[in-house]
DNA sequence: TCGAACTTTCGAAGCGCTTCAACACTGAGA
DNA sequence: TCTCAGTGTTGAAGCGCTTCGAAAGTTCGA
């Protein structure tokens, strides 16, 4: 193994001067400057991580706790995921990923030094996980919106908001009934920050437009179908479709064309999913796509502004926008 | 912080004592173990993991380079990180999840001593990270099959044992006419091991098994009903499919089975893809289960097995079982 | 010419842990 | 009684790095 020694050697300096001119914590001339990084390349000489924890007290990574259980949104997990890696790398951070989703994992990571901050997923309303966050000493964000927001940042999108736009976008194209299709029962139920946020703006939009909207629940596996089958039949009135359930989205699309199409009438669906999902599903009006990757961005930075310049804890939710007509 | 000092003076003993306690690599004596184990507990004591790599030369911790683009086999990918990190955990280690897939973030993590060993996915037929992980001196599996084996250890999937045992059933039901729907075309014409593998399997039980079988590739969105489309027009006779494309499944089994009923006759699906996945898709006859799960628990455990017995590099290879029909 | 004020480089003290050699005991065998 | 093997415990030497205080060298104004 090569050493900062080894390099000082190399280079005819001393060690801490070997240091300085990797870390730009002090002057150092040009020309002693380029006699080290040459001796670096030469040697390939990179710095064993452990010992630079030990002695700077911090670890340039930051513990990412995401949703492994297969399920609702892999898209997203996934996309969300490859966000933050990505920006975290543009920071300098590495991304130890932890394996349960429980308070446990996050304070082994933290008080065995493994980690200089944490970035939780999933977040519910009334999650265990945000008072153990602050018991802990270490920043941390949220990506997801707890209820009654404490003193923790969060980065979200904006799911309140994309339900307003739906229903504007439904309605500009003439529609006066007007059905949410959302989680699967199981998510709704344990309310979900996202889905209650979502039904919220939806309801509301309705009301101000003067229209009718309903929410519905609805599995992600093809037994989505006899939901919307259902929806379609108990008020065969609506005609504009919102749906948010990625699982679902083929069987739904199919089934509400299919059915509008024997009816005689042309129902339109916005989908909310992350783009490339949208584009992989036929017969979507619109889309607005749930910006994934963005938000694992967006919550990175917020956390490495944290780690360096002891910024504010902040809300930041992110905008949704709609996309044009996908697959025709 | 509480250190291992905080321990010592507490519990009345030595460092080493206590040291020794945790590692389990001394005896101790029952009384001093039991004074000591109290004083961690309650000063809720974990060894900084720097100080810890440190001084052991090891970090407990694994690399893993995950393909974090979106696309092809979300749920897979998914799965497989999730089996990794879940038995990693179980053998007491943690996983860094590494950013870009090329060789740079290999060595990045293994040359700063980052990680104990590497774990390498989606490895395709002549891909150049072999190489670099041969001169790294770190322990690796690779989750994938490359073309000409090297010394390098592999986990994989047999997906050229899934052909075979997809067209046996598929002749045992009676269709003399097959169809591999497969990968999307840029994985095909790459080569992708696992693509060529089980088209391999494919073909050569249709051989032996006497009837006829062809090979498509399909774009894993809705433009996957294009091309089922055309493969049933330019041969009618074709009754039984085997498809292997997770985007595509949904659209591909309504396709098939609508026109099969058009024309009269009764088509069979057999797919390829994890056991949710096909749960969540009517009208399949059979599935076989790709158990990515699995795949990551094993590359995982065998990763673990050379650090700790220095164990052989091996190839693995995950039988494939046939699921009983899914959703009717 | 002298010292103040820089600039550039260095020495050494840790950071918290593991581990080796060695020490202090105990009990048994000679 | 003395030795010897075995058991349980300790002191101290690092592991490779960062960082502080200070030394050495330079420049400049008085």
């Amino acid at each position: 193994m090569v050493t900062i020694a080894d390099v000082a050697q190399k280079a005819g300096v001393s060690i801490s001067t070997v240091s300085y001119v990797m870390s730009g914590k002090r002057a150092i001339s040009q020309e002693t400057r380029d006699r080290v990084e040459k001796a670096i390349d030469s040697l390939g000489f990179s710095p064993h991580a452990g010992a630079r924890s030990l002695a700077s007290r911090s670890t340039n990574v930051i513990g990412l706790q995401a949703p492994l259980r297969t399920g609702v949104d892999v898209h997203v997990v996934m996309q969300i995921v490859t966000g933050v890696v990505t920006q975290a790398r543009q920071h300098g951070y590495d991304i130890l990923l932890l394996a349960s989703d429980d308070s446990k994992a996050l304070q082994r990571a933290a008080k065995g030094s493994m980690v200089d901050a944490l970035l939780v997923m999933d977040v519910e309303s009334d999650d265990p996980r945000i008072d153990t966050l602050s018991g802990l000493g270490h920043p941390s964000v949220l990506i997801g919106l707890p209820e009654g927001r404490r003193a923790v940042p969060c980065v979200d999108f904006d799911f309140e908001a994309a339900g307003w736009l739906a229903v504007d976008r439904l309605v500009a194209l003439g529609h006066q009934r007007i059905a949410l299709i959302g989680s699967p029962p199981e998510v709704m139920s344990r309310h979900t920050s996202y889905a209650d946020r979502l039904a919220r703006g939806f309801l509301a939009a309705c009301e101000a437009n003067g229209v009718d909207g309903t929410v519905h629940a609805c599995p992600s596996s093809a037994e989505s179908i006899a939901t919307v089958d259902a929806v379609m039949t108990d008020d065969p009135g609506i005609t504009g479709f919102f749906v948010h359930n990625e699982g679902a989205l083929p069987h739904v699309a199919t089934t509400i064309a299919q059915r509008g199409r024997r009816r005689g009438d042309e129902p339109a669906i916005v989908a909310l999913c992350p783009d490339d999902v949208a584009r992989s599903v036929p017969g979507l009006a619109d889309s607005i796509a749930v910006p994934a990757e963005a938000i694992g961005a967006a919550a990175t930075d917020m956390i490495c502004e944290i780690l360096s310049s002891g910024a504010k804890p902040a809300v930041r939710l992110l905008p949704p926008a709609l996309t044009g007509a996908a697959t025709p």
